[in-house]
DNA sequence: GCATTACATTTGTACCTACAAATATTGTAT
DNA sequence: ATACAATATTTGTAGGTACAAATGTAATGC
């Protein structure tokens, strides 16, 4: 469906901002059905974001800033966050020896065992979301993206 | 910058999940410079989007479920964020004589003002994120975003 | 050493989102 | 007419986002 008829938008709206809504839209179009997914299972999709950045810690522990940098929402709370993370055994925070400033966190065996659940969920959910797309479009996609984004 | 590196993505991510990131960071990335935009003038993007659906009813009324239904964020509570803007006499509030149980929501004055105040702020801004890409390649853009969406 | 600055995180506040339950009004079936 | 369902909005609650101020710790200059 074109985003002009799904929000009735004004005929003269112009294709630049045309654009932008469309992204914003379908962007949420796509993370309300991942939120939903993750509900199952009791996660937000900043908490999961978490998740998958200290499982890709390899056990080497992370501070929050360095969460944060790789966060897809770079203005999480990161602090809230690992707090709720906390709270399900999910996460491991204690403070750094080295520098008493940093805080060390790492995702708990049990935090493991649930992403390892969700691997294959994931996957086909997002696998599901861009069926439409072939793998030619799909790299034209992000290309236009990364694109769009260099902008000065 | 691709995705990849702007958030250190694991090199085995796969190309599906790499685009649904991609289309959620890069959304991210412009609603934060649309919303920091936007506080100069003291709104918020959901609360511009009503006064913009507003503008669009030329004069007739909108009921609470109307302006909703055209809401790029269709889980915005459009209950409050009215009451935000009437705080700020922007919109009118009154109950329909027709159905009470509907709600007629009118911009003001003050609010038409306002907006025309923006529309060139708006329009730069957009102009300006969308600079890197040419007409055909936001054409493409769009086209991609819509058959995304179309997904079943 | 002591003040100053920089760094890393925490806390506070206002707003937004998601969703369920509650309220009020209208329409419908019998 | 009354009960029941449908419609439209409101309210409550738990999380998330944005941003500024506060806290605690480490590094630097003199």
């Amino acid at each position: 469906m074109k985003i002009e008829d799904a929000l009735k938008l004004s005929s003269n709206t112009d294709l630049k901002s045309k654009t932008l809504i469309n992204l914003h839209y379908t962007s949420r179009f796509f993370e309300e059905r991942f939120a939903s997914l993750l509900k199952e299972f009791d996660l937000s999709v900043p908490q999961f974001n978490v998740l998958r950045i200290l499982r890709g810690q390899k056990g080497k522990p992370a501070s929050l800033a360095c969460i944060q940098e790789r966060m897809v929402d770079k203005n999480s709370n990161t602090t809230r966050l690992v707090d709720k993370l906390i709270l399900k055994n999910l996460v491991l925070r204690k403070v750094c020896p080295e520098n008493r400033r940093k805080i060390e966190i790492t995702i708990t065996e049990q935090g493991l065992d649930l992403l390892k659940t969700l691997d294959p969920v994931t996957q086909k959910s997002n696998a599901d979301h861009t069926s439409a797309l072939n793998t030619e479009e799909l790299e034209l996609l992000n290309n236009l993206l990364d694109k769009l984004k260099s902008h000065e």
